[in-house]
DNA sequence: GTTATTAGCAAACGGTCGTTTGTTTGGTGG
DNA sequence: CCACCAAACAAACGACCGTTTGCTAATAAC
């Protein structure tokens, strides 16, 4: 037992960093771009994404993940706490990727449907289109890693909220039902993840078919 | 090695059967209601669906299905060849469940709308209130069992063939994106699985406040 | 009463799981 | 040159996985 070297498991340089690089290596010093302070995390973190997006949680082993990223099971432990800190991670990762893209979509439009129009677009083209960190964010529920539930769900939920204000904003009628809107929206391009093919319809033109459906009319009224 | 009277492994009474008990055990001749012929293959099949509905197919482990049948692990495998088998059966019969459900709603009601809102009340209920083999069919994926990924995707399907029909029959002007109309309907509520909880609206009343933002004036057309 | 058959028990099989541990690199600051 | 430390390797740990095997009570048929 030589002390205790062992588990220092990176500093976890502040969730939501972009990607300076430099994870700030205790001792201060500028280190110019270097050399290279090998950056297998983000490789690790890759594979683990895209195991998780296509297997799901459980399926998906250490092992595979080990395997894909090039490294020994063993190895991930140097980088991540256990399997379930890997999901937070990823799943952290996935819900900034969307909630990134939606932003910068709303924000170009200009009136408030066209601001819902293209955040439906960008929420369906990161979930199709966009790689395997958003899969996971819809693949993977927050329950299915008991330890984690909260803050997945925390995560999930503060990306959703982001619709909430966009409905909100929406010049309806008095009596429109905006929960069901959103809900409908939201789920109806969730759920695209598991019949999309990527022959058929662009992501794109799916959210904006389904919009067409509720654009012309959406008040809580019955059928004639 | 005394033969091989091992695994008879159930006949399989037909699959969709309805429920007259009697499994025709092979030789032939009409039993009375009789004493008991060990019914406990059904109490397997819910103790199954249950845990699949509840954790999905790979955290639902046989040991855990046998333990809340009051089995032991060895003991599933004289009713069901594999996990993959049950999974298959438990499938079906939430498929089954679903479908009937949707077929005596869409039966009773009198216009094409009425017969498309009473479907989708019926999906909707028996989704988030009828018990755990429907469950079963919206959330584990077919992917997550390789090995009968056609045969679920096949049963899937076909009930979701219901809904075309159903979309069809509307009277809906010339333009009018039928497709979208019942990928949206049907995504939005296996969608609300996740995020249903007992407390509000009742299942009903979610289905037709979806279905009241499109029957309003489901064409194709762009928002003003 | 004998004989099959049903439905299950009891105990293991090999394999994989997430994880831990001790040790070894290779670059870097002093 | 040396001490250091991030980043991995190599090898296991116990637990649990789906499944197989041999056996045995109870039941029904003849």
């Amino acid at each position: 037992m030589p002390g205790n070297p062992l588990r220092p498991n990176v500093p976890q340089p502040s969730p939501g960093q972009p990607s300076p690089g430099q994870p700030s290596p205790g001792r201060s010093n500028a280190r110019q771009a270097g050399p290279r302070p090998a950056n297998r995390r983000q490789d690790l973190l890759d594979a683990a994404a895209r195991r998780f997006a296509r297997q799901g949680f459980h399926a998906a082993s250490m092992r595979d993940i080990a395997r894909a990223a090039g490294m020994l099971p063993g190895s991930l432990y140097y980088h991540f706490a256990s399997k379930d800190a890997l999901l937070l991670a990823v799943y952290a990762e996935g819900v900034r990727r969307i909630a990134e893209r939606v932003d910068v979509a709303a924000q170009r439009a200009a009136t408030p449907w066209a601001r819902l129009e293209a955040a439906c677009v960008a929420h369906c083209e990161t979930l199709l289109d966009g790689g395997d960190y958003a899969q996971v964010v819809i693949r993977v529920r927050p329950e299915d890693c008991a330890a984690m539930e909260a803050r997945l769900t925390a995560l999930r939920d503060a990306h959703e909220d982001r619709f909430k204000a966009l409905v909100a904003a929406l010049d309806l009628p008095a009596g429109a039902d905006r929960q069901a809107l959103r809900l409908m929206l939201l789920g109806a391009l969730n759920w695209s993840q598991t019949w999309y093919r990527p022959g058929g319809d662009s992501p794109a033109a799916i959210a904006r078919r389904f919009l067409a459906l509720l654009a012309c009319n959406p008040r809580g009224e019955e059928a004639p």
